[in-house]
DNA sequence: GTGCTCCTATACCAATCTGTCTGGTTACGA
DNA sequence: TCGTAACCAGACAGATTGGTATAGGAGCAC
């Protein structure tokens, strides 16, 4: 067991969280998926809100590298590299594990805007804006806050059409809708 | 009491799932809330199951209404009502209701594509979809299923930031995106 | 060896979950 | 007035929830 028992806990409790949300995901099923006993959960977490933050903070870090590395790999210039964002979509869409976006459910299990588990998912979406936001800004001529504004709506709403509909091919609408702001903006 | 027992329960508990999330609403609260009787509940609904689909029900013909009404009295050419349907969401998302999208909520706490709530839920991802199309229709010189596919993901996206950030300013962002759009196209 | 830290295993707790059962009340129509 | 249908109130069942308590095993430093 190379990882320690928090990893593999954190790691196994993101799987379940995404595939069947976080309400719905019981403590005992973490432990019975992991291997891992009750009070080592307890030792390490100490509660089921904490374990979920940790997942959350896991996830977006994973998520992030992820997402830079697909984007920067498949395109070299700022322009085509905001239009990669779509491209990286669709190849997680069309993952058998995909099930639309845990940041999104975490809010909307946790509505209250002030609850700890909603804060931190939010910051998720904030990481994906500022990346956004960072290609904008290497683009001259573009107002970068304003396109990063939509990119992040076009963003969402191709997780969301994907998942609700079943149809990775929103991420190619997305795109398409992409080019269309660029276009209208350069 | 004008309305059946079976009405009142279904709007009180679509408030409460809106508010809460479904696995997070118990039956118990939605009795005490509503004032019903469990044995009435059971009468009408023989599981929660039951209820949660008669509310996604009630809640898609209670929103396409509204969503159809409030576009319809402020523009009246297909164009601008494709582009109004942005300034409705907007007015949503001020409600101190707004608590992101129910039928998102649903698929995501129900992910499996197969299960009765999620295919519900996605019906209305549907009506909305039929609606944009009908309008994008009747506006001639345009790819009306390729423009109705781009603002489907526009109108989640925009749903989907105004919820998880707290920005109602996302609508106006997407009616901006929704215009580049129509521009490039028309 | 002794102690310390991390882990396992299991029993347990109080609360809550969905759903059932019983028995009584209210309203209304024939 | 009688019957019936809808509803209420509350006890109850069985499973599951998040979380605690207890006892002991394994690896490592001194």
């Amino acid at each position: 067991m190379s990882a320690s028992r928090r990893d593999h806990l954190v790691e196994t409790a993101t799987g379940l969280f995404e595939r069947d949300g976080f309400h719905a995901t019981g403590i005992d099923h973490i432990l019975a998926v992991s291997g891992v006993a009750k009070m080592t959960l307890y030792n390490h977490f100490k509660s089921k809100e904490e374990l979920i933050i940790a997942v959350l903070d896991f996830r977006d870090r994973q998520f992030m590298a992820w997402l830079r590395a697909q984007v920067e790999r498949s395109a070299n210039s700022p322009e085509d590299r905001l239009l990669a964002i779509f491209d990286a979509l669709e190849s997680w869409f069309r993952t058998d594990t995909f099930n639309g976006c845990l940041f999104l459910g975490a809010t909307l299990e946790y509505a209250d805007r002030d609850h700890p588990i909603h804060v931190q998912a939010a910051i998720h979406k904030r990481h994906v804006f500022d990346y956004i936001m960072s290609l904008a800004e290497q683009t001259i001529g573009l107002d970068a806050r304003l396109l990063s504004q939509q990119f992040l709506v076009l963003y969402d709403g191709a997780i969301s059409v994907a998942h609700t509909l079943g149809a990775p091919i929103a991420a190619r609408q997305a795109r398409r809708a992409a080019e269309a702001i660029l276009d209208a903006q350069g």
